[in-house]
DNA sequence: CGCTGTCTTGAGTCGGATCAAGATTAGTGG
DNA sequence: CCACTAATCTTGATCCGACTCAAGACAGCG
């Protein structure tokens, strides 16, 4: 699929399990072994396609499996009577969405689908007994949920204090670094980002309008390049620098 | 303390505990019977007064201790380098900061005391040893903690989206009903809220001199009562209308 | 009483919203 | 492959909410 990777049929399941964007996301926070990986196949094992723009659960509702996004993108948000959206984080490759459910079964906001994706639902009670029999799994599924937290936190001091500009390319510059953490970048370090502009705006707390014009300054400033819902950095420390963006935050595992 | 209580020389340690800000807290999400009020009795036990404006911990620290607040307010926040301030969120009377330190044990975010409080400080080690032996317990400090980051939710909904007025509104609201839900408010519906206006414009993305003229704006239309660091809501119903509060976020079992 | 923090007010500016229309692209069925 | 349709993107004009800067009023406190 992409261009550094082997064929996937000359992989050996373990190789595979190795490859998957969870492992990879897992990985980012703690070393797992290969017993380990082998425990979370079960979860890798029936996923299916969703098309664009499905809605995999409303806000306020019941949930007894956790989804994992094993390819494509999604996103939780939220919405005001009126029909204003935020959208309050992206689910890429590798996350799980969400293990709060194994606590309460409730939520309150919703996901959406954004690109075609493939997603596989594994009942809570299975998942469940995966963390419990691999402490080293479940470690890494609770520090990527904790992330998760400190991402919103991390958004909502992007939202309260940074301008248009700043917000976006905060935004970019994150996003950006986590789909290279699970080895969703291309050869040329551009991303898959099937987002139009009105998500965009919903991302970032501004208008349609105002965010194309954002958009036209940052493309301006020759320092991204969006087209076709792909994201191209053209210079990722200039974009970090206006937008005061510090990877902190992210907890990656710097592994260039 | 308040009107409503009976002396406190007067009553057995267990009333004490049942009473405790704590108590009413997880009161709220599970039943604890008089085993697991007496369990989180050492939590309690080793509470010293901290003066307004004290930092319990700064941005990005190590923690090795998890902190109950017993009287008092303090503020989850994070800075930009140029300064600017975002609060993240309220803790009050009741509320553990932070759970994730279990799992974790350093912050992204900072904590500081905003009027003279009460807050009591327990090594993880300690704290997780109640966990275990009290599921009840367990699953009611989960449910606390990811009660947080629900409203951490609401709050990038409330400043990504909603208005000055009602972004205003909207935290009144939410404040005054977390205060009532731990016995903290008093006879007259009022509440103690020991900050400022600058902290006021940080909570809710806005300028000072802006929120201010909101705040008039308020006082104004007769819904509230902001002097002397205390809050009186003349009109809950007609502020939650104009905010869109809806109060199912909150999780709180309406017990009036 | 004077200091310091906090609140309030005014004037001017600007960032971002709103409204409306047109251009471009993607998707669909024939 | 084209024609038709629906999304999406782009642009312009205008307006308003919120920010900035600056100064003055007020309150709490030693």
């Amino acid at each position: 699929m992409y261009a550094s990777f082997p064929n996937r049929q000359d992989l050996t399941i373990r190789d595979e399990i190795r490859l998957s964007a969870i492992a990879r996301n897992l990985g980012n926070f703690v070393d797992l072994d290969d017993d380990d990986r082998i425990s979370i196949k079960p979860i890798l094992s029936n996923s299916q396609r969703v098309p664009s723009n499905q809605i995999l659960f409303h806000e306020r509702s019941c949930c007894d499996h956790i989804a994992l996004i094993e390819e494509g993108l999604a996103c939780r948000y939220k919405t005001l009577p009126d029909g204003r959206r935020q959208i309050l984080g992206y689910l890429i490759p590798g996350d799980l969405c969400d293990i709060s459910f194994l606590i309460s079964g409730v939520t309150d906001y919703g996901v959406a689908v954004l690109g075609d994706s493939r997603i596989s639902s594994t009942p809570i009670h299975q998942f469940a007994e995966i963390l419990q029999s691999r402490p080293n799994v479940a470690r890494g599924v609770s520090l990527a949920g904790l992330r998760d937290t400190v991402i919103l936190r991390e958004w909502l001091l992007n939202i309260g204090r940074r301008n248009a500009l700043q917000r976006l390319c905060h935004f970019f510059c994150e996003v950006s670094l986590r789909m290279h953490a699970v080895g969703q970048s291309r050869a040329d370090g551009s991303i898959d980002l099937p987002v139009n502009q009105g998500a965009l705006a919903d991302t970032v707390g501004l208008t349609q309008v105002h965010l194309n014009r954002t958009l036209q300054r940052l493309r301006g400033l020759n320092l991204i390049d969006f087209h076709g819902r792909r994201l191209q950095i053209v210079d990722f420390s200039q974009l970090a620098q206006l937008a005061q963006f510090d990877d902190y935050y992210l907890g990656l595992r710097t592994r260039r």
